[in-house]
DNA sequence: CACAAAACCGGCAGAGATGCCGTTTTTATG
DNA sequence: CATAAAAACGGCATCTCTGCCGGTTTTGTG
């Protein structure tokens, strides 16, 4: 299907080796997966401790192997910190890809903007997303962080934008109100998950959710 | 004017001894401006380096104290960060409270919105704003924190609301629309200050800004 | 002035994280 | 099977933060 089609393209351009064939040799496939292993691992610390909570112990600890395997795959805990950053946006693309296309089959072509708004909604409440948010303000205070992420997030958004543009090439016209949407929806879901706290699950969040959904609808010239 | 009586109604609410007089002995007075001087040190220290900056030693070194002061003061590190964010949340109000009503008197009353609008997307770009987002996300990864944040998130929330109330009266049919805008930009503002280092702070930012404010303005049924 | 109380000082041991390194186990090669 | 290379292991010195505590200086009181 033309969907994964597009989710390749955009999973390469995030990461070099998304659909590269498995190495032969059972070692080097060891060591790949004990790496994916770290960096889920790493993943799971940020969401439950934040960015300071990402010590090399916990995520040894968390995929339960040794400080020595760790350091073999990462030598400093800065090393380890660029690799979760580069992991971490592959796998939220990844995932939002798979939902919002998994959700396009479910409903008409008409209301493909609520659907896309749903699903940026949905992909906010991730696993990934947590780690992000951890991430994303954690570079607000750390330079060295900051240095590592900036770009990472900077790629994220040319991958994002480019793509989001070939996969919609009949809308040449509304490319504007297209990027104008993404960067409103997307500012306006990271503000409601921070404040979901006091807006609560109930109505009031829905309230908010309809008026940005509503504002993403109208800048498409519908109503 | 009119604007110190709601200003001294709201901060009075977030703070006890908001407009307490100062007390008479010198040793109380001295220990209450190194109380002060702690909690700001500590508001630097998290925009600085984070909530796990926030350490009873750094705080100490920043206001130039002892860390035997600093125990006296506060016994544990939770204590402090207990007052910080007690001073934070006060603080947070107090500017924005400042900046609206001063920048209210040089604008016409028929755009009351967009200053109200542009003077919170100014306080978003505060010291105070920063620690408070600190504050915010390490929460989410910090029960400790947590226990002691969501309640005076939750405080401030019904306090500008009630607040918000009183000092409209006249726009008694608006109040939902009022309360739906505070969210709304809340929420928009907080996200598009997330995603400042993608939006950069050109036009990119400022077609979002005015879709935002836009947004809100037609909520009044303006426009 | 004497005495108490408050404010402030700096050192100590414990806990946890970091980077480094020597060693052992597992896999690949000739 | 022998040997090399890769992967994984666990201990060591060092650093920082924490909580605690005895001692000192400054301010208040009779």
């Amino acid at each position: 299907m033309k969907a994964t089609a597009i989710q390749d393209r955009m999973l390469s351009a995030m990461h070099p080796r998304h659909n590269a064939e498995p190495p032969e040799k059972w070692q080097q496939r060891k060591s790949a997966r004990t790496r994916q292993r770290i960096l889920d691992a790493g993943i799971d610390c940020l969401v439950e401790a934040g960015y300071a909570g990402l010590t090399t112990a916990a995520v040894a600890t968390g995929c339960e192997i040794s400080r020595g395997a760790m350091h073999h795959h990462f030598a400093t805990r800065l090393d380890l910190v660029a690799a979760v950053i580069d992991h971490l946006f592959y796998r939220r693309m990844s995932l939002f890809l798979d939902d919002y296309f998994a959700s396009l089959g479910t409903r008409g072509e008409e209301e493909i903007i609520e659907t896309a708004t749903e699903a940026h909604w949905r992909s906010v409440h991730t696993h990934e997303y947590a780690a992000y948010l951890q991430l994303a303000v954690a570079a607000r205070s750390d330079e060295e962080l900051a240095a590592l992420f900036a770009p990472a997030e900077k790629r994220y958004d040319k991958v994002w934008i480019s793509e989001m543009i070939e996969a919609f090439p009949q809308w040449r016209e509304q490319w504007d109100a297209m990027k104008l949407a993404s960067d409103f929806a997307n500012a306006a879901h990271i503000g409601m998950l921070l404040n979901e706290g006091v807006l609560g699950k109930g109505e009031r969040m829905a309230k908010v959710r309809a008026l940005v959904t509503q504002t993403v609808a109208q800048l498409y010239g519908r109503q």
